[in-house]
DNA sequence: TCTGATAGTAGCGACTCGAAACTATTGCAA
DNA sequence: TTGCAATAGTTTCGAGTCGCTACTATCAGA
């Protein structure tokens, strides 16, 4: 015997994965669309180019500047070359990408069937699970700024301490591919 | 505001799932070719046709049969063609889709290193999320054989009032296409 | 014996994906 | 200041996914 007891959350996790991303198929966006899609929507301004993208999903810059390509000719993203630095590129939603990504997805609504009360003890564990990945493959976090041991709370709006600037009230909620756990 | 305080567990199983299998990519297999081939690795004798395949994994007949034949090119996968139905097929793992499988996967790694007491907890609480999916699109359980409603125990054997035959002793620990919960 | 359902396959077009080669910038150092 | 290495993104390649729409073979019921 191989192993004899072995667990069925990789396997769960997958599958989830999976069947969800599977019902998922609105607007011709594949999965890999999609999750570009809803990156964008949640990461803050400092973290929307397609290397952050390719960080994020475990992905390569390649294969994601191809993704953010068919997703701009879609009219779902739009694309801003930087000033200072003119190498580098960020991608922004457009409303009809904001519109979809607003729809939720199909796996959100089977969640909301669970008892209320074990929502957030689910959440807290598979945090904790996707920690350990990261930690095994040396990845970042991508947590939210307002997590971040570089961000100042003022009020209702915040500070970056490691790029110095101010932040919107929203852009706290946001990801960021700067963010270290305080 | 659209949805202020929306849970994370959805995008936090996507991100897990796309995080693993993007480690997965060993032997040159990509996600939906392990993925298969762990479905066939785990499924018994009446569940291992190209429309369980897709059934089990919200995908399509005709794109299994792609993925499967790709398997069988490399050697991992045998196909039967069935003595009762002409029609149908049933694939088999060979030896060396039998080292792959038992491999393991990247996820796994990192759910051992959780406390081992909150393991079965997660199990438990991801296993509701995914009923609840599945009742939601109308899906097959594909649960394990000594689970269904149709089994009966006979000691180390056991035997399926369905489809009337006897079961060697670890098909009672196998995925089953037929399976019910009792 | 029709006839319809079922199991699997072929072909199409858009896309993913890793890898490697390539362009355009930027930053650093001699 | 030139010179070069690092960085950001793109292109191209080949194999494969994926939904779809035919299409073939087989089976089962009236």
């Amino acid at each position: 015997m191989t192993s004899a007891k072995t667990n069925q959350i990789g396997a769960i996790v997958e599958r989830l994965a999976r069947l969800s991303e599977s019902e998922d198929w609105t607007d011709d966006l594949n999965p890999a669309q999609m999750a570009a899609l809803r990156y964008v929507a949640s990461a803050n301004r400092f973290s929307r180019a397609p290397s952050h993208v390719a960080a994020f999903s475990g992905s390569t810059r390649g294969t994601i500047s191809q993704t953010l390509r068919a997703l701009e000719r879609k009219g779902l993203v739009s694309e801003t070359r930087s000033e200072t630095d003119r190498r580098s590129i960020s991608y922004a939603l457009t409303e009809a990408g904001r519109e979809i990504v607003d729809a939720g997805r199909p796996l959100d609504k089977a969640v909301a069937m669970l008892p209320a009360d074990r929502i957030p003890v689910i959440e807290q564990q598979l945090g904790d699970l996707l920690r350990n990945l990261l930690a095994a493959r040396g990845g970042k976090q991508f947590g939210l700024c307002r997590h971040c041991r570089h961000h100042e709370d003022r009020g209702n709006a915040g500070y970056c301490r490691l790029l110095e600037v101010d932040l919107e009230p929203a852009e706290k909620d946001q990801i960021c591919h700067e963010q270290e756990p305080a």
